[in-house]
DNA sequence: GTGTCCGAGTTTTTT
DNA sequence: ACTCGGACAC
């Protein structure tokens, strides 16, 4: 038993006391993870049967890191123990279970698009205002009842509810929950709320089968528990009534999911649920130098609801944490890309000892260009999964429809893809017809005839027959045959084929990785059945999870906070910390909002090892204008002594040729340090970052042109191109117009706003 | 039924 | 800037 030697007392005393309920609070960086798999390690050391423990997590990655890494210490026997997330678990039970509850055990799984397609569907058949009757806000109220354990019938019945949405205008919700749970249910589809909420049902109206998991899960380990909403929280319980051996982790330091349900709450008050609870607490960060940890520790301090702890690190103390100003998210791409490279060969670090994280995933575009810029190396985390492509979801459809054809999202989706003539009113006509016979959509679809008249009922015909035969080949052929044939016979693959654009290509390459994917698994040998179907029960829950092949690979990490939760680097740039970003706008109108995004940046903060550098940007674009940008209110509550400003350093750039940047740059350091000189330490009313009125970065200057200003020709300009003007100074092409030689040019200047010049007559120079 | 144009909403995060 | 859905014309 050698693990528990590096272990210190409390991390060992985690590790160790197996029975009965038990409350880790593990502080940012302070072994967690380790503490998690030595603990499931000892269990099985101990002779626990793998089969009996149950983990649960949040995410994919967690899940198989972690069993991974128990792998390490108990061999293969790391198989046979329940671990995922949340979702897959209990979509995995639910199939086993399903007929209990009246659903086919090969139901579908309704991604969020599906969902919202769905409810903007029955909107559209209710005739509802799609302002007031918004599909998100919808989509949302939905869920947010499904996660508190309200059905519908529950919703419906409810006075204070109902009071609430009648206040609101929209008193018909209720009624919206309800025509969209049966809707689902009709379809043999649960969503991504059903999951967790199914699985309620289930324990609760079927004792039997909540006794035969309560058997069978007679350890139960949740990670994240911060993260936990009312149904997982009600789920844990009931199956840990049986045994009591229920071990939670988490940080509330670091909960930043409540926005979809997360309950804080669950984790704070774990002390009453079970009153013999065993509490440790990690507080020594291994992870993080003393600054950093200090920093953290200062900006969780202004939150006033949390647990009580004080993380603390013995690590060397390290370097100040550096702050940044950028003029525009462009430049601040820059700045961060340069110091990437001049701290990987100055320190001798790799690529991926980097990390750029972001509030927001539309900010990855201008450190993506910077970095392109530098042929530095990255990988984007994230963003729009392989599985949430167009092209993808449309074949997945094709083979949802085969495996569940009452699948009436799938249905909607492929009908008329690739085009049969089977447009929106042929549609619309299927559905008043199951709804009026209460039958499925399919069922129309095979009987069209008897349905709907007119000519369109041979071409129904014909999709029917179709979609048979797809359920025909199903049967005789193995997953790589049926994908490829359906590929094929539904015309997916030609339509890709013929789209000769770049875009169209990608497309069909995308179709082939989904396809590859699928002959991987067909042969894979450690699974029984290697059916289509399978392959397609849980491709619902899966992210872009293809991290493992990119492991070995040298690259800078670029990704959103919340997907950062977990990692670590040992240089973190945090970008983008500007009011209204980060903290996002939409949480500044609350406390409870804004000390989420505050523990959020907590996280982000606790991600670095050495070193951190937080960065901002005086504009920016947002939805496609330059907006001004105030520094975020975060920077400002860190105490300055741990802070570093970065003044005027007359370093070459790494960009630009002409010495724009490096020139621009200075000019305003040398304002700003002129005006505020000792800045590098003293309270934070004293510290650089906090808010300074706009005018001193919005001045009208006098621009000097740079050395050597030559004006380029009239010929020589595109939409698009940075110039240099004489006399307004910097700015980029937005348009041109007329042909040569009367070519008139919109050039956006920096503070002057876009000005009309004829190109034969300016004195412009293209910027390289 | 199909194609095109326009306007709205989007950029908070994930299973 | 971008995408998506709805309205309208063909």
């Amino acid at each position: 038993m050698d693990y528990l030697a590096g272990l210190n007392p409390q991390q060992r005393a985690a590790v160790e006391n197996t029975e009965g309920p038990a409350m880790i609070v593990a502080g940012a960086g302070s072994g967690k993870t380790r503490v998690i798999t030595y603990r499931v390690a000892h269990l099985i050391e101990k002779g626990v049967d793998a089969f009996n423990i149950l983990v649960l997590t949040f995410t994919n990655k967690a899940s198989k890191d972690m069993r991974e890494r128990i792998m390490k210490v108990v061999g293969d026997e790391a198989k046979n123990i329940w671990m995922g997330t949340f979702h897959s678990v209990f979509a995995k039970i639910l199939r086993v279970e399903a007929e209990k509850i009246g659903y086919p055990s090969n139901f579908t799984i309704y991604d969020t698009d599906d969902s919202k397609s769905l409810i903007r569907a029955i909107l559209r058949e209710m005739q509802l205002d799609d302002k007031l009757y918004n599909a998100n806000f919808v989509y949302n109220r939905i869920s947010s009842a499904k996660n508190n354990l309200v059905s519908h019938t529950e919703y419906l019945e409810n006075k204070e509810i109902q009071a609430e949405d009648s206040s609101n205008k929209r008193p018909l919700l209720g009624v919206i929950y309800e025509t969209y749970a049966k809707r689902c249910f009709k379809a043999g589809a649960m969503d991504f709320d059903d999951l967790l909420f199914k699985t309620n049902i289930l324990l609760k109206n079927h004792p039997d089968v909540l006794n035969k998991y309560q058997q069978k899960f007679r350890y139960l380990m949740v990670d994240e528990y911060q993260d936990t909403n009312f149904s997982q929280y009600t789920i844990v319980k009931k199956l840990a009534a049986a045994y009591q051996n229920i071990c939670v982790v988490g940080d509330d330091a670091q909960s930043i999911y409540a926005f979809r349900g997360a309950n804080i709450q669950n984790i704070l008050n774990f002390e009453r649920d079970y009153p013999e609870l065993q509490v440790y607490k990690l507080e020594q960060n291994y992870r993080s130098t003393q600054n950093i940890v200090e920093v953290a520790n200062s900006i969780i301090a202004n939150n006033k609801n949390q647990l009580e702890k004080n993380v603390f690190s013995d690590n060397e103390s390290g370097s100040r944490i550096r702050v940044q100003r950028a003029f525009t998210d462009n430049e601040e791409g820059k700045i961060v890309a340069e110091a990437i490279v001049q701290d990987r060969t100055s320190n001798g670090l790799h690529y991926n000892d980097f990390a750029i994280l972001y509030r927001t995933n539309a900010q990855s575009r201008a450190m993506e260009e910077s970095l392109r810029k530098l042929n530095i190396p990255y990988k984007i985390y994230g963003g729009l999964s392989f599985y949430q492509r167009k092209e993808i979801k449309d074949l997945i459809a094709y083979f949802r429809l085969t495996f569940n054809p009452s699948d009436e999202e799938a249905i909607k989706r492929v009908i008329n893809y690739p085009k049969r003539g089977l447009g929106d009113t042929t549609v619309e006509k299927i559905i008043v017809a199951a709804d009026k016979y209460n039958i499925t959509m399919w069922d129309v679809i095979c009987n069209p005839s008897q349905y709907i008249e007119g000519r369109i009922a041979g071409q129904l015909n014909d999709f029917a027959l179709l979609i048979q035969s797809f359920m025909a080949e199903a049967k005789k052929l193995d997953a790589y045959e049926t994908a490829l044939y359906i590929a094929q016979h539904s015309g997916i693959l030609k339509e890709l084929h013929t789209d000769d654009s770049i875009e169209g290509r990608s497309r069909y390459e995308n179709i082939q990785e989904l396809l590859n994917g699928i002959k991987e698994f067909a042969e894979r040998e450690d699974i029984e059945d290697r059916s289509l179907a399978i392959f397609m029960q849980d491709i619902a829950l899966l992210t872009n999870d293809d991290r493992q092949d990119d492991k070995d690979k040298d690259t800078v990490s670029l990704m959103t906070i919340h997907s950062s939760k977990g990692l670590e680097f040992k240089n973190v740039f945090i970008v983008g910390l500007e009011e209204n970003l980060f903290p996002s706008q939409m949480s500044v109108n609350s406390r409870s909002d804004l000390e989420e995004e505050r523990r959020l940046f907590y996280v982000a903060v606790t991600r670095a090892e050495k070193k951190l550098s937080l960065s901002y940007a005086t504009s920016r674009y947002r939805w496609g204008t330059l907006t001004n940008c105030e520094p975020s209110r975060f920077i400002s509550e860190i105490n300055a002594r741990y802070l570093e400003i970065e003044v005027a350093k007359p370093t070459k750039s790494l960009l630009s040729e002409d010495g724009f940047n490096e020139e621009r740059r200075t000019w305003t350091q040398q304002r700003e340090f002129a005006a505020k000189p000792k800045m590098s330490s003293g309270p934070a009313a004293g510290s650089p970052a906090a808010p300074r009125p706009k005018t001193t970065t919005m001045l009208p200057k006098a621009h000097v042109p740079s050395p050597g200003f030559a004006p380029d020709p009239a010929n020589a300009f595109q939409t698009g191109m940075d110039v240099e003007h004489e006399k307004f100074g910097f700015g980029k092409i937005v348009n041109l117009e007329g042909s040569l030689p009367d070519v008139k040019a919109t050039v956006f200047f920096q503070g002057l706003g876009n000005k009309q010049l004829l190109l034969k007559f300016a004195k412009l120079r293209i910027v390289k």
